[in-house]
DNA sequence: AAGTCGTGGCA
DNA sequence: TTGCCAAGACT
């Protein structure tokens, strides 16, 4: 005879669920009124950003910018100069290329379709699946790094998920998704919320926990990461470093900058243009005349 | 598919 | 203090 070992796949969802009701943030991109745009805006910026972080620019932004044409109406550079020091400016450029193409080729209108998402300049599996998820409130899985460790410590009982998405993780995922397109999106923030209060990468509050009876990682003991260690991202003396430094140079300046002036912030010649290189490839930075730099027009 | 790409907070 | 890590995308 076969037994059920687990709790149901629904009590699963309904203790998550009430959980999130108790101990969710508010959050404005999270607020009825926020539009997908809104929730747009906040997933580009929550790419490797802490919500703290964001939090001032977003608000900055939406005033400035409520709709994606209002944005597509002004200069890239604009776009990166609001963007502070939010890190990955790229991103800037991006989400200001994905409003150019929203209005463009969307009439003005933040698609719903996921394919339509995954088109856009900046937008990758997990912010296709988000904006889906959180704004049209569609059934997609959310992977982001969060609902990944959740699901790798409560299903798979390893402490951290593989470096890459994988397949298996994408049919764990599938498999845990509620039916129902609204329960199925309540889910998913739910899930990403659980990771980012207390099933955290450094020191997880497993007392706090609503599934810590069921967690496979918590029944095996809790054992540390097997593998190869993740490789730490080294940050002084790299070529981002001083990127990051030309840029804000860039940043500040009310208009073109001189080389003096971005010669200023690095010693080191060859790296020095390397870097300012990089910038001009990527779109960060524009040459306006030999030796003057501008952020794009 | 492994590397690259910012920045700051926290243990 | 130093290393880890934070709602990834792109090449």
């Amino acid at each position: 005879m076969t037994t059920t070992p687990h709790p149901s796949l629904p009590s699963l969802h309904r203790t998550v669920l009430g959980w999130y009701q108790a101990n969710a943030r508010e959050l404005p991109w999270r607020e009825p009124d926020a539009g997908p745009w809104a929730v747009m805006v906040s997933e580009f910026m929550l790419q490797q950003t802490p919500v703290k972080r964001v939090l001032p620019v977003w608000h900055a932004w939406m005033e400035r910018w409520p709709t994606p044409g209002a944005l597509a109406a002004e200069a890239p550079g604009e776009a990166v100069r609001a963007w502070g020091r939010l890190g990955y400016p790229r991103r800037a450029l991006r989400l200001h290329a994905a409003a150019t193409a929203i209005t463009e080729e969307h009439g003005g209108v933040v698609p719903s379709d996921h394919a339509a998402l995954l088109a856009l300049p900046g937008v990758g599996e997990y912010t296709a699946a988000a904006v889906a998820s959180f704004a049209f409130r569609q059934r997609h899985a959310v992977l982001d790094t969060n609902v990944r460790r959740v699901f790798a410590r409560l299903v798979e009982g390893q402490e951290y998920p593989p470096n890459a998405t994988t397949a298996a993780e994408r049919r764990t995922a599938a498999g845990l998704l509620p039916e129902q397109p609204e329960t199925a999106a309540a889910w998913a923030v739910a899930v990403m919320e659980l990771g980012a209060l207390v099933c955290t990468a450094r020191s997880p509050e497993c007392g706090r926990c609503p599934v810590a009876a069921e967690c496979a990682w918590r029944l095996a003991g809790s054992p540390p990461h097997e593998g190869p260690p993740r490789r730490g991202q080294s940050y002084a003396g790299t070529d981002r470093q001083v990127r990051g430094l030309l840029l804000a140079v860039l940043r500040e300046a009310e208009g073109p900058v001189t080389q003096r002036q971005l010669d200023a912030v690095w010693g080191e010649p060859v790296q020095r243009a390397r870097a300012l290189d990089g910038l001009v490839a990527d779109g960060l930075v524009e040459p306006v005349q030999p030796g003057v730099y501008r952020l794009p027009s």
